[in-house]
DNA sequence: CGGTTTTGACCGGCGC
DNA sequence: GCGCCGGTCAAAACCG
């Protein structure tokens, strides 16, 4: 459903049916939801970037841009020119932000990134989606460790972290308090493992051709 | 029984 | 120094 083959293939356009495991929802609410182009399975990417609220904390304040990298669980990111002329308010109200996707290009090798989140930068990146769920399923294991009513928002704010060996991921979770159809995630740091749900999916092929050898041939 | 959630306490940064 | 605030801890409760 979310092959990470898909994503590795592509070397450096993201179209829309690219899939980024490190953001494959799985919710059966969005997916259900066929009359917004963008709110199905094979069109997610774009639901997810147009979600987007920041990305690395990287802004520009010479244009009416900045830069946001995304994460795919295999080492390689994208990367995505937003165009703020619909921006206003502060840099991290969610719901006043309405970026608009003018740029996308991905790059084989964040090592560098790596590195320059060893030197004490935090990556972070939040996103806003519209969902009824709590918690958007991203194929990643975690542990809630806290929860807490913060003064920007009506709602609780949740914390999770990856609850994988050594991994220091975090994230947050809370409804966008100006408009609760909204769920603001909020992801800190880069996995140092693959997700359980990848492996899941990266076994497939193989049971496939194993199927098909014996039934066919 | 081991992993997860709950929840009040605690901590550290920041502004005054 | 003090209070506020967001983030984290950790013990107890919960759960499969």
């Amino acid at each position: 459903m979310f092959g990470s083959s898909t994503f590795q293939e592509t070397n450096n356009i993201i179209s829309h049916q690219t899939i980024n495991p490190n953001f494959a929802f799985h919710d059966p609410l969005i997916n259900m939801n066929q009359d917004h182009g963008h709110n199905n399975y094979q069109d997610f990417d774009t639901s997810f970037l147009d979600q987007l609220v920041y990305g690395d904390q990287e802004y520009s304040n010479s244009n009416n841009s900045y830069n946001a990298s995304l994460y795919s669980q295999n080492n390689l990111f994208m990367q995505q020119e937003i165009s703020t002329s619909t921006y206003s308010g502060n840099s991290s109200s969610a719901s006043s932000f309405d970026a608009t996707p003018t740029n996308i290009h991905m790059n084989e090798n964040s090592s560098m990134e790596v590195e320059k989140e060893k030197k004490g930068k935090k990556h972070v990146i939040a996103f806003r989606t519209e969902t009824q769920l709590e918690i958007l399923d991203d194929g990643y294991k975690w542990r809630k460790y806290g929860k807490k009513k913060v003064k920007s928002n009506t709602n609780l704010r949740n914390y999770y972290k990856c609850s994988s060996g050594d991994c220091k991921v975090k994230k947050k979770v809370e409804r966008d308090g100006n408009d609760s159809t909204y769920l603001i995630t909020t992801y800190e740091g880069i996995h140092n493992h693959e997700s359980p749900f990848v492996s899941y999916c990266n076994e497939m092929p193989t049971i496939s051709l194993l199927n098909e050898s014996t039934s066919s041939w």
